[in-house]
DNA sequence: TTAGGGTTAG
């Protein structure tokens, strides 16, 4: 967990002398114990009490409450309960990180049972809910990767008179999609058109996109039939996806003739940068990085610029296939065309040899950068400073200002920051620490949780009292 | 607002 760097309200005296009573402490806003309180109630109704609260919800908020409830294992039902009142909220909606958040809090996937627990506790404190509740509920099912429950819970809705629409329908199919599950998907399909609802371009897609998932292009392929038989107009994105099965069980050839007919059928089926990039992807992990480049050909003659993603993607093919040169080359040639900057192409190669373990190089190309005024991205510092910091903090630190002289921006990780702090503590480097210190309190990053009771230890021994009052009072 | 490509983690 994170915790403020610089607490300000804190007396130094309490923080020197305590610093894990500092560690323990959350800054609490209002709205938070408003709706703990009556979560803690038990009120039967917990949806009505809460809407009277009406005080602002954000995601910082949701989180804290849903940390609380998880924490204390008495709540997990009210827990959700507000979760799925809060994500029905006009003001405020959840993104799939809350979902992720909610589900590992209450470890839905192990205990499924939350699920159907929330469910029942609609029924017998015969409370409203809406399809949107159900929405919520369903995209729980479809985080925690729980397809019988979906299905459950799409069963479940007639009894709080909610009927399933399309996006319920597929929020399953797709769940069981993604387990691999078929014939359930296929049944679901079914299903929809006895219920007067029709599977929509977005049911076709996830399906599509499973089988070939699966490797298996003939029925993905089958599907496709049916669809154009039905007289149902196919998008780029269908046949991106079925492009990218094709290519993906190693019949190149046949994906090269199906972007044929996406360009000869034009209009919305033309192949787009997402097409060509996974094309060259394709090519690319089959060792054909050079092949690839006819693919880059093909998009530029169809007035198609490469991104940083096709860069990206470029990149790490030649570097697999050790052809840094080519590399170099690729960057000139898209950087010429003006859609991407060489700061973002050098940055990915960066990247690129790191993660090959071509740390070497990666340092160089980086060196090279800051030489030239190129500025490196927050990941290319980041994952470059953390090796660095593994095998010399002095050489790390030296680089971060560096990059901070030149007035580099880059969102490094305060993870990374925090590193240094501590490797320069264990070295005993205390003027360069206090740099950073000063540096951190600048930025306003904060030290990562994990490393402040050492570096407090550190300091404290070290005797430099007013660098720990620095670093902990600003 | 339930659907397509890469690199973090949130």
């Amino acid at each position: 967990m994170l915790v403020p760097f610089v607490s300000r309200s804190l007396s130094s005296s309490l923080r020197t002398k305590n610093p894990s009573f500092f560690l323990a402490t959350r800054a609490v806003t209002n709205p938070v114990e408003k709706y703990w309180t009556h979560l803690q109630s038990n009120d039967p109704n917990i949806e009505k009490a809460l809407t009277r609260v009406g005080a602002k919800l954000d995601s910082s908020c949701v989180k804290e409450l849903l940390t609380r409830c998880s924490c204390t294992n008495k709540h997990p039902t009210s827990g959700l309960r507000f979760f799925i009142w809060a994500g029905i909220q006009r003001e405020y909606r959840h993104n799939s990180h809350m979902y992720n958040i909610a589900c590992k809090l209450f470890n839905i996937n192990q205990n499924p049972n939350l699920i159907t627990d929330v469910i029942d506790a609609y029924t017998l404190d015969n409370s409203v809910v809406n399809l949107k509740s159900f929405k919520v509920v369903l995209n729980l099912c479809k985080e925690a990767k729980l397809p019988n429950e979906g299905l459950w819970v799409l069963k479940k809705m007639q009894d709080f008179n909610c009927k399933p629409d399309t996006t319920a329908y597929n929020l399953v199919i797709r769940v069981f999609c993604e387990k691999g599950k078929m014939d359930e998907a296929l049944m679901l399909m079914q299903e929809m058109s006895l219920s007067n609802l029709y599977p929509d371009m977005v049911t076709f897609i996830t399906m599509v996109k499973s089988f070939c998932d699966l490797g298996r292009i003939q029925d993905a392929s089958k599907l496709f039939k049916i669809v154009k038989q039905q007289g149902c107009s196919l998008n780029v994105i269908a046949y991106s996806t079925l492009l990218d099965g094709i290519c993906k069980v190693g019949d190149l050839e046949k994906g090269l003739n199906l972007l044929d007919e996406m360009n000869k059928k034009g209009g919305s089926c033309t192949p787009t940068v997402v097409t060509y990039t996974s094309m060259i992807r394709n090519f690319c992990e089959k060792k054909k990085s050079m092949e690839a480049l006819t693919i880059l050909d093909r998009m530029e003659n169809n007035g198609c610029l490469a991104n940083r993603v096709t860069v990206t993607t470029f990149i790490n093919g030649l570097i697999t296939e050790n052809r840094i040169d080519e590399a170099y080359k690729l960057i000139d040639r898209v950087v010429n065309k003006g859609n991407v900057s060489k700061g973002e192409c050098y940055s990915s190669l960066v990247v690129t040899l790191l993660r090959f373990g071509k740390d070497e190089d990666g340092e160089k190309v980086f060196r090279k950068m800051l030489s030239n005024g190129l500025k490196p991205d927050g990941l290319a510092c980041s994952m470059l400073l953390k090796k660095m910091c593994l095998k010399e903090v002095m050489d790390a630190f030296e680089v971060c200002n560096e990059i901070e002289k030149l007035g580099f921006v880059s969102s490094i990780d305060s993870e990374i920051y925090s590193m240094m702090m501590d490797g320069l503590c264990r070295k005993g480097c205390l003027m360069e620490a206090s740099k950073l210190a000063r540096l951190m309190i600048e930025k306003g990053v904060r030290l990562n949780g994990s490393y402040s009771e050492s570096v407090v230890e550190y300091l404290n021994n070290a005797g430099e009292m007013e660098l720990v009052s620095r670093i902990f009072g600003g």
